[in-house]
Formats: structure tokens, sequence, C-alpha cells
DNA sequence: GACTTTCCAGCACGACCGTGCTATTTTTCA
DNA sequence: TGAAAAATAGCACGGTCGTGCTGGAAAGTC
């Protein structure tokens, strides 16, 4: 790998890290070359806009993201199984310092039209997509209903998971993951094959 | 009210509806006073900081919020048809050009400590205290079994509602909607007293 | 209608923004 | 090791940021 490549991804980093507390928008080019070391503009020639940027700061988080949630999830056997270790790690990545860059650029660019709203959006529905192929190895394996909406439970387990971070990192609310648990449970529950 | 006082509120009016696609940090002094029809310094007088201006801001927002989704909820009767009425005007509420101003503060200032941290999540406690609050007239009015845990049930409500935020307004999904109401029904359905 | 208070525009400030250009240093590869 | 290529710093730019001051216009009060 060539050194640049390797700068830009050590810039990359940081940035993402940065972007965690302030926002894609609230990144700015000269507190983050402060941050790496760096001139300016050395930085910025890395990347020929502000803009691409923060297109690379979502990628690079949606890596991690893949990395830290879905591939340990993915390790576990298929069914519920899997469906707790996904909400386990979800739960950990909420938790990070800074808290998750995915809810922060939903709410920077959920309504502000261009390439970030998109590159955003386009995320965000693999995510649900990847939940919801989970929740169908759960049908196959014949813990969950035939005919269960694994989008419906898609949804369900997304909500639960927002609420958690909202009840537990935001509101500092202590039975927060109890609840979760318990939330996630009923949802289970309710679809589980009646033997 | 002095003519001060009601320019005042006219700014908050379009600051708030800025603020709704830029967030609170997003918000600048200069386009508000272009979109105010006012100069810079003559706006800026009514606020001595950007920082009040913001705070300012959060606090016209909730008045909103308690105006258009709790005040007609509570004109209903007392129980599930009171949390039902609260979720549709929840519902309607995230579905405003812009989306939800409490969504994009908390996404801003959940990491970063300071008077708009201290504000936001003082709202949002109080917002959660009053859902919780609705879901115990359900127990009195013996709709719901007497031992649920009513901060259990605002959790996953408030859950819910994030849920249909981002399925509705973020990933246009056209089922979100429906998924919603099927998600609250199985959950109020759980809790239901067994006659 | 005079007087006092309040409101607001004009203007200026230092700081930082994103973005380029130009050298110069560092890396890469023959 | 020397030539070619890539990486980085220095510097400058127009623009906008938040914030003050100051004077005149408007509103409120008697």
């Amino acid at each position: 790998m060539r050194k640049g490549e390797l700068t830009r991804q050590a810039i990359l980093d940081v940035a993402v890290r940065m972007a965690r507390y302030s926002g894609l928008s609230g990144l700015t080019i000269g507190s983050l070359a402060a941050a790496a070391d760096m001139s300016k503009s050395g930085l910025y020639a890395h990347f020929k806009s502000k803009e691409a940027l923060q297109l690379a700061c979502m990628e690079r988080n949606s890596e991690q993201f893949r990395d830290e949630v879905f591939r340990p999830a993915l390790a576990k056997p298929r069914g519920v199984t899997r469906l707790q270790a996904l909400m386990e790690h979800w739960m950990a990545w909420y938790s990070r310092p800074g808290g998750c860059l995915f809810l922060a650029a939903a709410a920077e660019f959920d309504d502000l039209p261009g390439p970030l709203h998109d590159l955003m959006v386009a995320e965000q529905r693999q995510m649900i997509d990847s939940l919801a192929r989970i929740a169908t190895t759960a049908v196959e394996a014949g813990e969950l209903d035939e005919d269960t909406d694994v989008f419906q439970v898609a949804q369900e387990v997304f909500g639960i998971l927002l609420s958690y971070n909202w009840m537990s990192r935001i509101l500092s609310y202590p039975d927060a993951s109890e609840r979760t648990w318990t939330a996630f449970n009923r949802l289970i529950d309710s679809h589980a094959t009646s033997l």
C-alpha cells in the first residue's frame, strides 16, 4: 500500500472519531488537520472536496459497523442466537464514545438532498435488509413462525435498539438495558413457533 | 405585548423551522437574518448570544410539541385511547417537513457537555415521563395489567415511534406506518388485562 | 406632542471556513 | 542512485462566522 493511502486511512480514522461528536457537518478541515498533525492543504489534497471527505467518512464508518456488529453476529449459529448476538454488538456500538455516526448523519441529512443524503439512505437500507435476512434465518431454522413478516421484525428490532440508544446513552436511564432485552424477548416470543 | 417580544417570537418561528433542516449547530445568524428579513445585528440584539438563541429554539420547539402532540392526546379519554391518540399525533409530528428538532438536537449534543446538552436531556426526560404517565392512566382504567411497568411501556412505545421515523421519513418504506400500528397493538395486547 | 425607552440597521472586527496554487520534501521505481 | 512521481507544507484568496458599538428610527408613556 502506498504511503498516501496509508495516510488517508489514518486521517479517516481520526475524522470518523471526531464526526461522532460533531457530526459530519460539524467536521472542519482545520480542526481535523490539527488533530491529525498535518497542514490543512496537505490533508485536503487527499480528498478533493469536503463533501468527498464526508462521503469517505460514511463509508469508513459503515465498514467499521459491519466489522464490529454484523461480522461477529454472522459467526454465531443462524436463528435467534444470531439475532441476539447482533443485538448485543449493536448495543455496544451505540455505547461507544461520541455515539453512532449513522444516527447523527440521519438527523443531519434526512431532508437535505445531495450525495450525502443518498449515501446515508443507501447504507441504512442495506443495514435493515441485512437485519431482515438474519431474521429470515430464524424462520428457516424453525424458531419463528413460517408466516412471520421479517421486515416487521426488522423494524421492531431496530426500534428497540434506537430506544435503547436514547434511554441509555442520552437519558442515562439505568434500567434501559434490561428493558431492551425484555422488549426483545417479548418480540421473539410473539413470533415463536408454538410446539 | 411589546413590539420587541413580537419580533422575537417571529424570529424564533423562522429559526425553529430552519433548524429542523440544518440542526441547531447548523443555524447561522446570517442566514436566519436573511430569512427573517432583518439585519444580522438587529436580530442578534434580541438574543445576547448564539447559544441563547439555540436554547430559545429548543424551548419553543418543546412548546410546539406539547401543543401538537400531548395536548390533543390529553383531550381524549384516559387509557389506551389516549395512548393511541398520542401515537397518531406523534407520528404526524415526525412527518413534518425537516423532521423532528429533538432528534436532531439529541444527535448533535448527546456527547457535547454544555447548557444545550442539559436542556435537551431535561426536555427529553420530561417527555418520557409524560408518556409513562399516560400509560399509567391505562393501568388505572383497568385496560392494562396492574403490574405493568409503565416505563417499560414508555421505552417500547418510544422505540416504535423512533423506528417509524426512520423507516418512514428517512428510508421511505411504504409499509412503515402499518407495521408501526402492528407493533403498537401487540405491545398493548401483551399487557392487556385478561378478562 | 414632547420625552424616554426600546428597537434595529450600518459598519467593523478578528477568526475561521473551504479551496486553490506553488514549491519543496519525501517516496517510488527503474 | 538518479529520474519520475507522489505527498505535504506555505501561503493567499474571498467568504462567512459570531459578536460588538454607535446612531437614528420607531414605539411607548405622560
